[in-house]
DNA sequence: CTGTTAGCGCTTTCAT
DNA sequence: ATGAAAGCGCTAACAG
């Protein structure tokens, strides 16, 4: 393998100064024309790079680069925070270095990432123990999960209230029971399935009969198709349907009309996330939208805090944001 | 706005050398306990976080990052391409820094990346002469898209024999007149529509009438909805339609449901991309699958060879893949 | 117009 | 166990 080409190995070759060069490959005037041309030539020909890093270093503006770690890119919820998180970072100055947590043991991840950026964006799955050991005092902003501790900060979905509002608009619009279809993802990683906290907020706001009607699925369209038929026969009475997210709310609206059961008049249904391919099915999928603009923007209102005191400061930064119920034909 | 803390304030602070604040840093032994949880103490008071440019350029490992530009998050074929360029950059040591050609102009997006990459990866649309201008002489792959000229490679995808395979196995299975639902994206950018490459592949290989049967519909689900009743009112002989891709064939294929027409009994529709999305729908979609894998790895291949000759080589790296015909439901 | 000097912030020698 | 010196590759500031 060829040593790396310097600016030096360019000022030698084309007989002139390190300065000479730079002039050239910066436009910085100063230089005749043919000397410009002769020293480009000659890095071309050479294939000399200026290393980013020796640029960097002596740079005045001082880049800002922050890390991105989502848990999937099969997950449409987390592309489309990829996407908005990028658009949002572009527009604010700070370029986006991504990871995902499918390849690979998290920690890792982490530590790659933690040579090119400035701070730590995303949706961790450590317990917080071991993340604070893996980010290794880099800033990091957690997304969906309240963290307090020096060096943490975080932005919190309200998703308890948006479930209380959009339980009470069930009702309103002629509910008599509601039931629940779950994940069941924590079976990923333990032997036994534990309620998601969706689910906990659901019973604490479910009506229409002392048992609350919950069946619990396999996160996938399919998965959610699967239970609403099981939500069915064990529940008939059920008549409005909180589903852990937008996937499985459009399998479960596949499958409630393979059952002839009219949507939404003789069932709602209703998903979370608030997937833009829920505006795309037929019937569109009525869901609490984890409004992901109001997500990314309060973290990069982090991002730039801390920036702004050259990433100095430690103590725990939060925002909360309000998902935002999107009823829209399904429910 | 403070002044960045450097390693030199630490030391001070601290009432030891630089070297010392580096070996309380880095795990570096030679240090006694104390010294160096005294450091870190000072370090984590004064908010000390090391300058991740003068690390890398003095660190004798050589950092390999990658900038992919992608076209849009909102479209699942670039979201997949990029998750699968994602997990195998992670495999081989490369890092992603990744932008989105939606916000901003394509050439601000590649100017900002430069700066945190060694070359460039992705789906480019600027004319070859004003790309070569942009990128400024970084190594950049192409992807689909063949170009040849000094620091530039590509990565090709045979789409002409995929879709000629895809044309004769539909008159294998019976078809007796194709047709096609083409995308208007020619349009987004100029006054009047032109053909698309795929168009003109179809229509070399269109068979049961001499008029090839073809409309234009917008890239989206409901577009192809909207162009497959436009094309089955103009053309009702058709029985074989090959849609611009997965997406818009998916909103086809509604259609034809809700107009009566089976699916694949009377009408076999095939779209292109291989969406992960296309075999969770009912009747799945059957598709010319463009290889993300392979596409990804061969794009990988190339950045390795030039990151293997320390980015002097510059004459151009080529690589070609196979489409694959995934047989699913709808054709 | 061109070259020389200094220094970015850090890690690697090599002394002590 | 600690510190001094040297240098990574580049650009800013000053000479000439």
């Amino acid at each position: 393998m060829p040593r790396r080409v310097t600016i030096n190995d360019v000022a030698t070759a084309a007989g002139v100064s390190r300065q000479t060069v730079t002039r050239a490959h910066n436009d910085m005037g100063d230089i005749s024309e043919a000397t410009k041309r002769r020293v480009l030539e000659v890095s071309a020909q050479l294939g000399y790079r200026p290393n980013r890093f020796a640029r960097n270093l002596v740079g005045r503006q001082r880049l800002r680069a922050a890390g991105l770690l989502v848990g999937s890119f099969s997950n449409p919820y987390f592309t489309e925070i990829a996407g908005a998180f990028l658009a949002a970072a572009a527009e604010r100055g700070w370029q986006v270095m991504m990871a995902s947590r499918e390849s690979g043991s998290e920690a890792d991840a982490v530590r790659m990432l933690a040579k090119h950026v400035d701070l730590f964006v995303g949706h961790f799955s450590l317990p917080d123990d071991e993340l604070a050991a893996a980010v290794d005092g880099m800033p990091t902003i957690v997304i969906d999960h309240r963290i307090s501790r020096p060096g943490f900060h975080s932005v919190e979905i309200d998703l308890r209230t948006g479930i209380r509002q959009a339980m009470e608009e069930l009702r309103a619009r002629g509910v008599r029971r509601t039931g629940m279809i779950d994940s069941s993802y924590s079976l990923r990683s333990s032997p036994t399935y534990s309620p998601t906290p969706r689910r906990l907020f659901f019973e604490e706001f479910a009506f229409g009969a002392p048992e609350p009607a919950v069946v619990v699925g396999e996160e996938s369209m399919a998965g959610g198709g699967r239970a609403f038929r099981a939500l069915m026969a064990e529940y008939p009475d059920v008549d409005g349907v909180l589903v852990f997210n937008d996937m499985m709310a459009i399998g479960a609206v596949q499958a409630a009309q393979a059952l002839g059961i009219g949507v939404p008049d003789q069932v709602r249904i209703l998903g979370v996330d608030g997937l833009t391919l829920g505006a795309a099915v037929h019937p569109t999928v009525s869901t609490i939208s984890l409004d992901r603009e109001a997500l990314v923007a309060s973290a990069l209102d982090i991002a730039d805090t801390l920036a702004a005191s050259n990433f100095t400061r430690t103590e725990s930064l939060h925002r909360t944001v309000m998902p935002r119920l999107l009823w829209r034909e399904s429910a």
